[in-house]
DNA sequence: ACCGAAACGGACCGTCGGTCCGCTTTGCCT
DNA sequence: AGGCAAAGCGGACCGACGGTCCGTTTCGGT
């Protein structure tokens, strides 16, 4: 059966809620029972919707994902644009809905206990992201490379280098483009590599 | 005062027991009371010595990093070795620290809570890499391309590719060194980049 | 041997994640 | 409309754990 009315209005109020009480006091601030008092509900309600505070966590970033999942597809497709420039309005646009959720993105990482940013949506950026690069440039190794972009697109890495290394996001932002640029032209395939590379 | 000998031989039971136990169990199937009780020492030592859980994380770290912090000071001076060498040499054998302390590498990012990875060795580690890419290179944004490549050496992106992803330890390291190949040789100037380089 | 300082240890406390079960709401079916 | 089964709700309750406190023990200098 579909889901009942009221169970829906709550699932919206809770995922609201937590987003707002993670982005103002940070994910170690709120406990599972502001949440349910700030939705205005019980906490049960909170723990049947969505299992325990990792699930609840996973949601609300789920939730704010879907924008840029369709972003990231119709860029799959966008023939008329070369692919290099593909790529990097890739890596841009997710950097720019990276750090508009930096908050939320933080506490995921933090909160998933084996494996930190592997929702299906993490796959899915990162399989699209190498595809891409395979149309770019197919000597290299799209799917390391892709890895290797990502990494530095991490909610961490990012408030790392703006928080506490207090580089300007501006900064930031067109190193990390600069370096799919600079990867996209290298050849950076790791098996060949270390074939012809004895040692480390 | 010196440290007292009792104080000096239960910092290192409690340390050697956290190691063990967070390697084998992982950080968050071991409780501060099992680290005490594995160390033969009662709780409110632990907390005595190392404030709280985040700083008990912290020392063992810093414990186990001493090895590697010598070793990178040593390459910093090899002048004899090409610059580029030193600088492969210098992300090879960090991975190589970073990949045997995994869980615990893993733990610290975890647990610290405002920033992770920002103890001062970590900062330490960043300076000195971003000084030998500078000699390589001068026309980098050597600060920027030293935290670039330290991203993909986190804990838990390396723990990703690995266990998630399935890459066999020796092609990610391989990867990393051509990563890094790669960004020495490229021009990865972000700042003069997007002066070039209008919109995304 | 003595003594003050430092360290110890485990009882204790408050918080929080997660469970449970009796009560309420919903919405379909007659 | 009214009734009924199922789905949902909520908050009392529990156990675990991080962190504190203070009476007791150990150290090491004299």
């Amino acid at each position: 059966m579909a889901e009942r009315s009221d169970a829906a209005r709550n699932r919206l109020a809770i995922l609201a809620a937590a987003e707002r009480l993670i982005g103002e006091r940070g994910l170690d601030r709120v406990c599972m029972e502001d949440v349910a008092a700030a939705a205005g509900v019980g906490k049960g309600t909170v723990f049947r919707r969505f299992g325990d505070r990792e699930g609840l966590v996973q949601a609300v970033v789920a939730h704010g994902a879907q924008e840029w999942l369709a972003e990231s597809e119709a860029l799959l497709t966008a023939g008329e644009v070369p692919a290099e420039e593909r790529v990097v309005t890739f890596v841009g646009r997710l950097f720019d809905h990276v750090v508009a959720r930096l908050p939320l993105i933080r506490a995921l990482e933090r909160v998933a206990s084996d494996d930190s940013a592997c929702d299906g949506n993490a796959t899915l950026t990162q399989t699209r992201l190498a595809t891409l690069i395979a149309q770019v440039n197919p000597g290299l190794d799209a799917h390391y490379a892709a890895h290797a972009l990502l990494a530095n697109l991490r909610g961490d890495v990012l408030h790392h280098l703006v928080a506490r290394c207090g580089l300007p996001v501006d900064r930031v932002r067109s190193g990390v483009i600069s370096l799919a640029r600079a990867l996209l032209v290298g050849d950076l395939d790791p098996v060949r590599r270390s074939a012809t590379m004895p040692g480390l």
